[in-house]
DNA sequence: CATGAATGAGTGTTCATTCAT
DNA sequence: GATGAATGAACACTCATTCAT
């Protein structure tokens, strides 16, 4: 197995740990045991604990934004596509919930994890970003979304998925969370009008 | 001084730090020296540091609470009333953005320390979304907002404003934030429609 | 006992410690049991390993600067003042072998200790120096030594000393240390004419 | 390249590193990539870091004691000698610092690489403290030194050269350490005398 | 001979919490 | 109430050495 494919390894096991436990909560060893590796050889792939979260967020990010992107590239209505990457996300959260809960818990959160350099927590998600801009902007040129600031917008689509992601987490859903995508979908694509 | 008076005292230190360092980055000692009090005294006042971020956030969410609960007893529409909120919300992170971001680094964050017992996260911040309720239910009766589910409502209405938050404390909006209240605000009265 | 004591009392140990093990051989937790103090409480005295190591030097060096300045200050001639340092020195290294000790183990081998910032390892020894400097140019002055480069006089009488403190440390030498005083003595002062 | 030639330019390459760095901190690792060797292919050649270590004292005793040697082997006064051996050892320290630094920094330091067995530090440097001893005796028999303890007169040969050595590596010498060659030589013969 | 991934014991340091004063 | 020295378990990270290939 090469390289690579053991950091994907240990960043996939990592996504777990850190989301079910947080990033302080976690210790080196923990993820180690979790991969039946030592802790030396940890280090022969990571060269901090720091830098395998910093990794684990591109790897995230990553996803998302490369589901984005092929919904961009669809030939439908962006309201479709808005329905769709909805429903593609809430998906998502429910193969890979590690995956958004990291987002939430260790991205958000713990800046100072992401901060250091100039590469700003901001820049790790800047992907993504742009795939969400992509489909805003798409939206207004053809006239199904009203043009309004890029940032109100990004909170828009953004802010209410995390809010159905939080709540989803908090396991304080009558529903399951897929029984709320037309009603998101729906929602978000009033909010850009 | 009396007990209550000093036990807020140390809960507004705290906020700025954790705000700025994450709770894990802060040591005691450190609040304690802002404090100009010995450690040993800060344990007269809480039995643990993390009994101090649950107190923490309780005196965050009751300050957000009985913010929205003066706005629900206005006599105005409800869009006005989101439209209030959104302002007095983007007034109160300007002043607070310690207490904000505190939420955003700790709250949403670190469950952990806030999911021990049955006293889970969700339930520390009940007071603010009962109110969150009152403010979409009211709308609905009155014919201003459309039924919804109102965890959908609340992530619109939570969602977009911490979007914006998150996006504020990363330094990236153009404008100062509060030049967004207006389209903000036209955004969630859309999006509950 | 106050914290300038309680200091002096680590230095103490450690100078056993390190003297016979050597810097890198000997752990926090080793000298924090010796004192029967908590790893964590050594930490309340010095900031680190490191740290504890230059003080030390800087003990070490400044008793053996006082015996020679006390020395100095002496209404005798200089060849009765080498004689009298020698004795001294050598009745120092039988009472604090591991103080001598530790200058060769420690400060002489390792530079990447004291070299950081400006404070290279050549000024801790300052105050020491400067005695030597004093003793050779009084002799020098009263016609007893004839002027060369002081760093070749240094190293005459720093050398032959070091030099037998190390055959002495080796357990080579075949009679006690004291009883070469006379020769020794008689030796520096040649190399000094 | 045969077994021994490639241990010989192992031990070259850990002087330079260790005379720089000090043993402990230096990893083998860091010796096999100045090398362009792997880690488990020094093994190889050396048992240990340790043994490595010892290897590289004989190795560098040997030099010296080579030279002095063949000082000893000239027909010449034996202050001759000790001017001769002076100029040798002082260019030897200009074109290999790192042989003479290493005696400083690692064995006379760290007596625990040295110590194990009965194979005493001190009998390292039998070899050449073998010619030291002959340089001086040949010296006295020929009247031109005193007889006396051949330890001290040892102390005095190395430990003023050795003196010389720390200052000429503490870069406190103001002119070249050649230049202090006469002067040197000088004082050391009217020390043995 | 050569490689370098893997091991895992060991180290310096931190920090929430306690408690004698 | 107030102090801050003391505790000690815990953690990130290192590195000499091994061994399968």
């Amino acid at each position: 197995m090469n390289k690579l494919r053991k950091q994907n390894k240990i960043i996939e096991t990592a996504l777990k740990v850190f989301s079910k436990q947080g990033f302080y909560n976690t210790t080196v060893s923990q993820i180690a045991d979790d991969l039946k590796m030592s802790v030396g050889n940890f280090y022969n792939y990571f060269p901090s604990k720091k830098s395998l979260a910093r990794s684990a967020i591109v790897f995230v990010t990553k996803k998302l934004a490369n589901n984005l992107r092929y919904i961009n590239s669809q030939k439908i209505t962006s309201e479709q596509k808005v329905k769709m990457f909805v429903k593609e996300y809430f998906a998502f959260i429910q193969q890979h919930p590690e995956m958004i809960e990291y987002f939430f818990r260790v991205y958000l959160s713990s800046r100072e994890l992401f901060c250091e350099h100039e590469d700003c927590g901001f820049a790790l998600a800047k992907e993504f970003i742009d795939e969400v801009h992509i489909l805003f902007e798409d939206g207004v040129k053809n006239g199904e979304f009203v043009q309004k600031d890029f940032f109100v917008a990004f909170s828009c689509i953004a802010g209410i998925l995390g809010g159905m992601t939080f709540l989803s987490g908090e396991h304080v859903l009558e529903q399951k969370i897929e029984d709320y995508c037309d009603s998101v979908a729906k929602t978000i694509c009033h909010a850009l009008k």
